[in-house]
DNA sequence: GTCTATACGGCGATAGAC
DNA sequence: GTCTATCGCCGTATAGAC
């Protein structure tokens, strides 16, 4: 009676989430003040500090919230090729499947706010200040199982062949989620930056190749 | 007499711009103030908009500057590897090389300026503001000229995996240049970011197999 | 070209009423 | 939880002396 329902708070601090990581993921860290996201969000300006004490407090909640998702599905999808392949172990094609198929489903692709996440991961991971450390924070326990799938695929791979890999594989999928429109122009028009689809199932088999050639004796 | 020599007035405009470098690949544009940037050149602040007009035009600058160097560098490589090749033209290894070779030699790799720039670089190509237009403005020229002698080696490639094969290999080579130093941690030191010639002799067969694999018949 | 001084607004954060 | 009001700092840019 003297006040919004329950639901009213909830709803406000997600919120405030939702228009900082839209933002975050356009500007950077930097380039959002605090009143473009209350305005945003239409919010007053000292609910954003109120509920995540300062900006910083607000950028990592952005961060871990869709991270814990993400994490469990990508965990999901790899102990499912686990349990679908023989004794041998899954192939190199259905890890690197594992580890990206779950950016496509379950509807991300369609939802604006992980579309803003994934433009907002694609800045920090690329980012001499944030990337060692808030990518190996959120990211590097899941990513470290999927090495270990890897690892069981390619038994003749040397770690530095292995892991130089890896990171090749992690900056044209982080590139791919920018979103930056500059494939558009460079291949007038023939490539679209938002076709997600179209950028996966050329990743799979370009990657997969990749690995094998490096890490494959012979 | 009066004054201090011409020297003094060109040390100090580039001693702004070195300072800017350093600063803007750290932490990016919007995390750096004039007021960082004539301190750190030891300059006073009014005189960075005397010489470049407003922040804006300093980074533009900044980034302008190597720019044209690096496309010389690279533009030359590949004419050295197109006159070194047959009738047929380079193989995808010999482009690919002479599109990445070029980061390595001439000593940029121990010029601490041409560093800072790579950083700079690799966080403007992931990033969703400036991404499209800044890369496009400053590299495609010359990069149409890396997919022209492509599609040659790549008679049967189609336009879409032609250009995402192109935008992984850009993902994977500004992500080396970030020097996030993620991936030392996730290979437990096995690997340092700073290994640009390891990356390197990756990289070239690596990305050369993936091409293969998309962009050739059967 | 260089420096001093300053205009003018936006910044993050918080105290305190409700 | 929410809002008003405000503090003190830092931001870019420029006018004008030298």
């Amino acid at each position: 009676m003297t006040k919004a329902p329950e639901k009213n708070r909830i709803r406000r601090k997600d919120r405030i989430l939702n228009a900082a990581e839209a933002l975050f993921a356009k500007h950077g860290f930097e380039g959002v003040s605090m009143r473009m996201v209350a305005d945003s969000a239409e919010v007053d300006l000292a609910l954003a500090s109120y509920h995540f004490g300062s900006k910083r407090g607000l950028f990592d909640a952005v961060l871990l919230r869709r991270a814990e998702v993400l994490n469990d599905l990508r965990l999901a999808a790899l102990e499912k090729c686990q349990a679908e392949a023989g004794g041998n172990g899954p192939s190199v094609e259905a890890i690197i499947d594992a580890f990206l198929h779950p950016l496509l489903g379950e509807g991300l692709q369609a939802d604006e706010g992980w579309l803003h996440y994934f433009e907002l991961i694609a800045q920090v991971n690329s980012s001499y200040e944030w990337g060692g450390q808030l990518m190996t924070k959120y990211f590097d326990p899941l990513v470290r199982k999927f090495m270990e799938a890897l690892k069981a695929a390619l038994p003749d791979a040397e770690p530095q062949d292995f892991y130089w890999c890896y990171h090749f594989l992690s900056g044209a999928l982080t590139l791919t989620m920018a979103h930056t429109g500059r494939i558009d122009q460079l291949s007038d028009g023939a490539v679209k930056s938002e076709d997600m689809v179209g950028a996966y199932e050329r990743m799979v088999p370009f990657m997969a190749a990749g690995f094998k050639k490096m890490c494959e004796k012979g």
